[in-house]
RNA sequence: GCGGGUGUGGUGAAAUUGGUAGACACGCUAGACUUAGGAUCUAGUGCUUCGCGGCUUGGGGGUUCGAGUCCCUCCACCCGCACCA
């Protein structure tokens, strides 16, 4: 019998099921280990070869594991909520949650095709509400806590309302990024309902505001910074506004530092590491009071720098147009023009206000004092500064500052040189380099000594302030959209109140239509009887983003159908920090931020035990499709012409069309599968090369409107699931992008049927025997062996699969029977090949899974070698091999060497200056 | 602009971390068995030279007995962030 993939993966999976092998207990007995995918969003097109090349290599990893005699963890479920279900429910009219179930079954046959082997038992769907429960239960955890900034961490809000009520707000150390005014015990007391709501807002972990929020129009709903790219939506790429609204937000600001400090202990990529510190944008400054001449008000200008150093090179003021402070410091002869201004920088869209890269601004027609020399300095409102970060104004320092100078040239202001930058090579603008001059008390310092002179000089005076400041914002948690989790608030009079755990959890509302209503509200409002279901309260209708359920569902898994809890701490103590994560790096500063967040409040909370929820991270490349192209003659539409019979210049007669990868084989196409295609396309006529059509071809991003998709069903139908597992490890390095190639794919097939007709002949019997292994058959068997094993920390399997082959030819050539051998060979390749492995194990008669065996330990005795072959350079240049005994030493090596012909001859009349030796390594002679 | 990464045969890639560059596989060439080969098996295959040999890890320079690997410099490409004061 020869290898018949799907037959074997048949006889696999069928014993996989009968032994419900890939179940896991909640074993405390066991050593565990927690190994994880990044779960996916079940969409309407399947997976394609693309998708498993993590959830194939985190399976070989959790198999070897498992082989190991760890308890093992790994699940999968899905992230079923989101934007995607609900556009093709509006559009087919079916309900969200039918077509994600249709969905995730589609995902489940694709995984279980590929041999995956998840603990079905505890699957988690986010859109389930056994599950969202516990994720309202979170965000009703995240509104009943706050942030301490003395200790770091948080606390339950009861804390800080026993502090007002016994001290007001004198000595509250709860973190807050919202002004909130002092207040005594007895003011608090006498606060209104409202107004102790009001001022509990402003350090909720989970709070209401009314705010600028990004709002898309086309998609009708807010999204949060991350999921704007350069002012565009994430999914559609739709324009987003700046727009008022009340919203739900994180308050993920308060864990900046923690999330930043604790990045040093995490194994993820530099990479990675660094996207999520940019992302948190950490800057060390001072806050800098800049009094207003002629000014009524006591307080100044505020303005933010990471360079109070610089101050005395500051020659004008620039607010950013939102500054509030902007109308009152507008002279009356200005007011137009300012107001003008502003208007059209409102108008703006995001998109046009980044694109436009020439200096705006307005003069405002009042003046500042420099704090030191007292002079006169000009007040400006222009663009290039932001209200949303800092403090919105900032000291212009047109010498040291690229965008300040462009702005002073452009204006005609004074520029001041502060920095003496004479012998210094490649002096650039803000290099922090020389000495200060022109800077009254700090001439000759250093900018770091400048720095903080000026700071403590000013904070005598109440003027200045050391500040750090984060670039993070806190995290946007409301959509005006239907699926996606309801919030756990009822209103009452403008105050937001949770619904009661023991209500939980709050279910979507029925609705006519999945469409906001005449008013602009979000779908769940149109069913009023949800909205008012609890007397004199209204619901919340807006619904937690996407990230809500996938921020926490790691925690699940450990313990899925808890009833009472999101999780039991004990069983959570015992899985711990998930081992290994594996995933793409798109979610290097959404998911991988906010999960960090959830775990870190969960953690300070008490409910569990480790504050960082992933000890070591990878990242898979992404697989890229192949587009392949026809050219079609402009002049003459129904006619094609083969890629190489256009001449480069004559490229533009034609237009390049995207033909689905299925009609084309190593760039040929098959004429009777293209004009079957379309209707358009069946009186096509072509013009040949050698009597063939050939396309040209383009590395694309793999995507159903590109027709360059391959699902891993197609494979895995020809060749078999442990094929299409093994090649996709062989294609190279885990991290790296690739474009998807199916030639090599031959190479692996062939492999694994000359590895099963190791063990069995072509009428199937087995051939093993009991002969006694010789040592070269040993050396090879432990070679493989230690090699995979090394292999597997480093997540290096297309190493393995290499070592693998180099093993299955040497024992071929040596024609090897033995079972000592072949039996541990069919243990290593198992976490690899599950199927044929499994399947060779049965027809050997074997009756419980191979899943579980030991995996074998490579004994390095085998692979010592008596004598080395030692590589002979002469100055660097490999001459020749000479054989000396292992145990050989240099003075010995040597006397061998020195006598050898080959060598000899190289030397010549040369004098041997030097002779090196590396003991199992090489000699290299130095000769002149 | 800033940050991170990559660059090795016709192709995907290896290289024990400073020690025989190109393992393994695809492709290609030749041969065998076959009615046939897009099956299987055998041999060859970095470039160059008839050969001895010479050259070769994006370019240039350096350290070293020895560099794909370390240092300096330049180039190309990919990813992320971007008026962040």
């Amino acid at each position: 019998m020869t290898y018949q993939p799907n037959q074997i993966d048949e006889i696999a999976k069928k014993i996989w099921k009968e032994q419900d092998v890939y179940r896991v207990e909640n074993d405390f007995s066991k050593p565990k280990k927690y190994i994880l995918d990044m779960f996916p969003y079940p969409s309407g097109a399947g997976l394609h070869v693309g998708h498993p090349l993590g959830y194939v290599a985190s399976d070989i990893y959790s198999r070897f594991l498992r082989m190991q005699g760890y308890n093992v963890l790994h699940p999968m479920g899905f992230d079923s909520f989101g934007l995607p279900a609900e556009q093709y429910a509006i559009e087919t009219g079916q309900h969200p949650r039918d077509t994600t179930a249709e969905n995730i079954k589609t995902y489940r046959r694709q995984f279980d095709k590929i041999g995956l082997s998840y603990d079905w038992s505890r699957q988690v769907v986010t859109s389930d509400p056994s599950y969202y429960k516990w994720t309202q239960w979170i965000f009703s955890e995240l509104f009943n806590s706050i942030y301490c900034n003395e200790n770091q961490r948080a606390y339950k809000i009861d804390v800080l309302i026993k502090h007002f009520e016994d001290h007001g707000s004198n000595g509250n150390t709860a973190f807050t990024n919202q002004n909130v005014d002092e207040f005594t015990a007895a003011e608090w007391k006498l606060k209104s309902e409202k107004e102790k709501s009001d001022v509990l807002m402003s350090y909720r972990l989970a709070y209401v505001s009314y705010g600028e929020v990004n709002w898309c129009e086309a998609l009708g709903t807010v999204l949060a910074n991350d999921e704007v790219i350069n002012g565009r939506s994430e999914r559609g790429n739709h324009p987003v506004m700046k727009k008022k609204m009340r919203q739900w937000s994180l308050r993920i600001t308060a864990y900046a530092e923690r999330l930043l400090r604790n990045l040093d202990e995490l194994q993820f990529a530099d990479s990675l590491k660094d996207q999520q510190r940019n992302w948190i944008g950490k800057s060390v400054g001072a806050t800098v009071e800049f009094k207003v001449e002629n000014h009524k008000a006591e307080s100044g200008i505020a303005v933010y720098t990471t360079r109070p150093d610089t101050i005395f090179g500051a020659t004008f003021i620039v607010l950013a147009p939102e500054h509030p402070m902007v109308s009152e410091l507008t002279s009356s002869e200005n007011h137009e023009q300012i107001e003008a201004y502003i208007l059209a920088c409102k108008s703006k869209s995001e998109i046009d206000r980044q694109a436009e890269k020439t200096v705006s601004g307005q003069f405002i027609g009042s003046y500042a004092v420099h704090p030191f020399t007292k002079k006169r300095i000009p007040i400006y409102v222009a663009e290039y500064v932001l209200m949303g970060y800092g403090s919105g104004a900032i000291m212009a320092v047109p010498s040291e500052d690229e965008r300040d100078r462009k702005f002073a040239e452009k204006f005609g202001i004074e520029i001041v040189e502060i920095f003496d930058k004479s012998g210094i090579l490649k002096a650039e603008i803000g290099d922090k380099q020389g000495k200060l001059i022109n800077s009254d008390f700090i001439n000759g310092m250093s900018w770091d000594s400048g720095f903080e002179a000026v700071v403590l000089a000013l904070e005598k005076e109440g003027q200045a302030s050391f500040k750090t400041q984060y670039r993070l914002r806190d995290a946007n948690f409301s959509r005006q959209r239907y699926w996606g989790e309801p919030f756990p608030i009822l209103w009452k009079d403008d105050i937001p109140e949770l619904v009661p755990i023991t209500d939980l959890p709050v279910e979507n509302a029925d609705v006519s239509e999945i469409t906001p209503t005449a008013d602009g509200r979000a779908p769940q409002a149109r069913n009023e009887a949800w909205v008012h279901a609890v007397p004199g309260f209204q619901r919340e209708v807006d619904t937690m983003p996407a990230f809500a359920g996938s921020s926490w569902y790691f925690l699940r898994y450990m313990d899925p159908n808890n009833t009472e809890n999101f999780v039991d701490k004990k069983v959570a103590t015992y899985w711990n920090q998930v081992d290994v994560y594996v995933g793409g790096t798109e979610h290097a500063v959404g998911h991988l931020l906010y999960s960090r967040f959830f775990n870190m409040v969960l953690f300070d909370l008490g409910y569990i035990s480790f504050e960082e929820p992933y000890k070591r991270l990878i990242n898979q490349g992404m697989i890229q499709g192949r587009t392949q192209f026809v050219y079609r003659r402009n002049s003459n539409p129904n006619l094609f012409v083969s890629k190489n019979l256009i001449p480069k210049e004559q490229m533009t007669e034609y237009s390049p069309i995207r033909v689905d990868v299925s009609f084309v084989e190593s760039d040929i196409l098959d004429l009777k599968k293209f004009k079957a295609w379309r209707k358009e396309y069946a009186l096509a006529e072509f013009e040949l090369e050698d009597g063939k059509y050939v396309c040209g071809s383009e590395i694309e991003k793999m995507s159903k409107s590109k027709y360059n998709v391959v699902n891993p069903d197609t494979i895995i139908d020809k060749y078999g699931a442990d094929t299409f597992r093994m090649y996709e490890m062989f294609l190279g390095p885990i991290e790296q992008g690739k474009p998807w190639n199916p030639l090599g794919i031959e190479g692996v097939s062939k492999f694994l049927k000359r590895f099963y007709s190791l063990y069995f002949d072509e009428a199937g019997h087995s051939r093993l025997s009991d002969l006694t292994p010789t040592s070269d058959e040993l050396k090879s068997l432990h070679k493989v062996i230690d090699k995979v094993t090394r292999d597997m920390e480093n997540f290096s399997f297309n190493t393995s699969v290499s070592s693998l082959m180099i093993a299955l030819n040497e024992l071929t050539s040596f024609k090897t029977t033995s079972s000592e051998i072949l039996i541990p060979l069919l243990r290593v390749i198992c976490p690899l090949a599950p199927h044929t492995a499994e399947a060779i194990w049965v027809q050997l008669g074997n009756k419980e899974s191979i899943v579980k065996v030991k995996y074998p330990e490579a004994n390095l005795e085998y692979l010592r070698e008596d004598a080395i072959e030692y590589p002979v350079s002469i100055n660097g240049k490999t001459r020749t091999k000479i054989r000396i005994s292992a145990d050989a030493d240099e003075n010995s090596a040597k006397e061998i060497v020195l006598a050898d012909e080959v060598v000899l001859k190289w030397i010549g009349v040369q004098e041997v200056r030097k002779f090196i030796f590396v003991k199992n390594r090489m000699i290299n002679i130095v000769v002149s």
